[in-house]
DNA sequence: CATATTGACTAATAATTATTAGTTACATTA
DNA sequence: TAATGTAACTAATAATTATTAGTCAATATG
């Protein structure tokens, strides 16, 4: 272990280490940290021993010099996310890697870090431990990050899913939201609507900012001038949409559709129209967006975009497996589509 | 390692084996399985050496025998699931988990098996390495379950989540649906109403027979004879509720109140109701289980009972740490309350 | 009460792994 | 072309860990 020359060794911690602070033999240490059967250790002293260690960090191995067999394929990788809770895309993105490894019969360990860079550490380090081949960084919400530096220094690949880092010093994946945006708009558009309206999410997410290009696009190559009026901010919230909705329905020229930017906005907006006497989608179409297991208990089912954080999920295994050495402008990211779902809230405008 | 005495011992794989086979030195295997920086190893003899590491099954750590750090606090807990995306209990209890260590600063490695042995033995395998010192092993769906033998020679302690196992062989949790299914019933039973239907789940789930098993403790308990016709099946599916309450609305005397199973079902019935002018709560009462997402989106919003996944999770982790030893008959079967969360759907009945 | 037996350990040593200090073959440079 | 470098290794050995064969005290046993 260690470097082989040069440099004041860090010294690692042995078994002798730890025996003198516990008090006992070297043996003694072998035997409590192995469990060895054959051998009587009274709780005391194995008490002690493993107290010992844990102040002396027996073993801990650094997060940069992996441990032995760290080359050898243990068929596991590494997941760390930093939420599982808030929506369900952490998910997605873990089961598209399962099933892209399924082949290979490769574990995935999952860890949740709150977004806590000691417990990414920690999560790291225990991955590590148990001999990773690669590792997925993967946030909830799509953005930029500063990937904590560890994981440059970590001799396994690691790829970021569904966020970037600076200078595209890993390869990425995220979702390529302005397609998003553009692909939602110009349906409506084919369908005929001119004054679209469109809810966006809390303006300080990328995504939202992204959608909200998409929509610009879309209306300026199909010559419709944008008009500010038609862009409502809300928060992602069922509530905001319903608002936002009753303003653009105050409008002396109303929109006769609506592109919101999650499905949780298009349930609010979907109870303004129901308020307001308007049929869906006779009377006005609306679109979301993410898929949300609610779009299919609306009435009627909402059409929507599918984020595309299984297909994430499975490219992430397929790049590690790559082993790809960074090029001199760094690495790739990679954009995915969303996938337009059709359901029943989308009607020609008549 | 291996045993202290007796028995043919198995001999583990040395790096002499490996160099044999790869042709090459003890030395360089060394260098190759630790990555050693200042020696340089070509790509080909490092290759054969992972090659030939990997067929021998270098440093492959049995199940039973706990690598080295094995009983050292790692400050890592392992969580094996069959799976974390068909419904959100999974993340629940993980959050659960993961709160209540968060004092100790430890780390949740989370896989996910798909209820394959195989991978269970992989993931324990690959989370042993890691030197966890507690397991968790949940399924989705409450039920008696044969967990993998290795559990029982694991040396750390084990607790069984949502599930339990034959002869009490582990601490378990599980959720008590019979006192919910009594806590529904007895709400509406409060609220005046005599005449009131279940739609049960897929009678094979053990969920759905100890609900019903509570409607009709609490139905014996207010002395309300039981009516086979009011109890209908579904599927849990939003259609089988819908249908459901079909055929409940065509009995003469229809039912006042509706006990869906879950919240799904609920949805269902919603749309039954609304299609039959009957208007929520004024006319019905309704309550749900599971306390799905989708009942803060459904109009009036649905009063329901939760699952207590994440208290079950605070639970697992509690258990752990008191590493109990089995008593003459096994372990205890705890069971936590699923409580009501009261919306808008019930209403005293005129 | 002498004699096992067992629990709890250690000294000594065997087994294994890590590291140093080369060696060899090939490529570069002066 | 001799001298120098260096990539790719290994033999030898240092360092560390695992295991055997006890020791010693405290029971239990006949």
């Amino acid at each position: 272990m260690k470097k082989t020359k040069h440099e004041k060794p860090p010294r690692r911690v042995t078994m002798t280490d730890v025996a003198r602070l516990a008090g006992c033999s070297q043996a003694t240490v072998s035997f409590v940290l192995n469990n060895a059967t054959g051998v009587t250790i009274s709780a005391e002293t194995r008490g002690k021993v493993i107290e010992a260690a844990r102040t002396l960090g027996y073993g801990a191995s650094s997060l940069i010099h992996r441990p032995v067999l760290g080359n050898l394929g243990s068929g596991t990788i590494g997941f760390l996310c930093d939420q599982l809770a808030t929506t369900p895309e952490s998910v997605n993105a873990i089961e598209g890697a399962r099933q892209a490894c399924w082949d290979e019969g490769a574990t995935i360990l999952v860890a949740q870090t709150m977004g806590n860079p000691e417990r990414e550490e920690k999560a790291v380090e225990a991955m590590l431990r148990s001999g990773i081949e690669g590792l997925i960084y993967m946030t909830i919400f799509t953005r930029q990050v500063a990937p904590p530096s560890f994981l440059e220094n970590l001799q396994i690949p690691v790829v970021l899913l569904n966020c970037y880092a600076p200078e595209s010093r890993f390869p990425s994946v995220i979702p390529d939201e302005t397609a998003g945006g553009f692909a939602a708009t110009e349906t409506l558009i084919r369908l005929g609507h001119r004054r679209i309206a469109t809810i966006v999410g809390e303006p300080f997410m990328q995504a939202a900012q992204d959608r909200l290009k998409g929509y610009r696009k879309a209306l300026a190559k199909a010559g419709i001038a944008y008009d500010a009026d038609l862009v409502g901010e809300g928060n992602w919230s069922p509530t905001s949409g319903f608002e936002a909705t009753q303003r653009f329905l105050a409008l002396k020229d109303r929109p006769t559709a609506f592109f919101c930017q999650n499905d949780k906005m298009a349930s609010g907006c979907y109870n303004a129209l129901r308020d307001a006497g308007l049929r869906i989608p006779q009377d006005v179409s609306v679109i979301g967006y993410d898929d949300d297991e609610l779009c299919r208990h609306l009435r009627p089912q909402l059409t929507t975009l599918i984020l595309p954080h299984r297909a994430m999920g499975a490219w992430a295994i397929s790049e590690l497996g790559k082993r790809r050495t960074s090029g001199k402008d760094g690495y790739p990211l990679t954009k995915m589509d969303c996938n337009l779902i059709e359901r029943d809230s989308l009607a020609v405008l008549p």
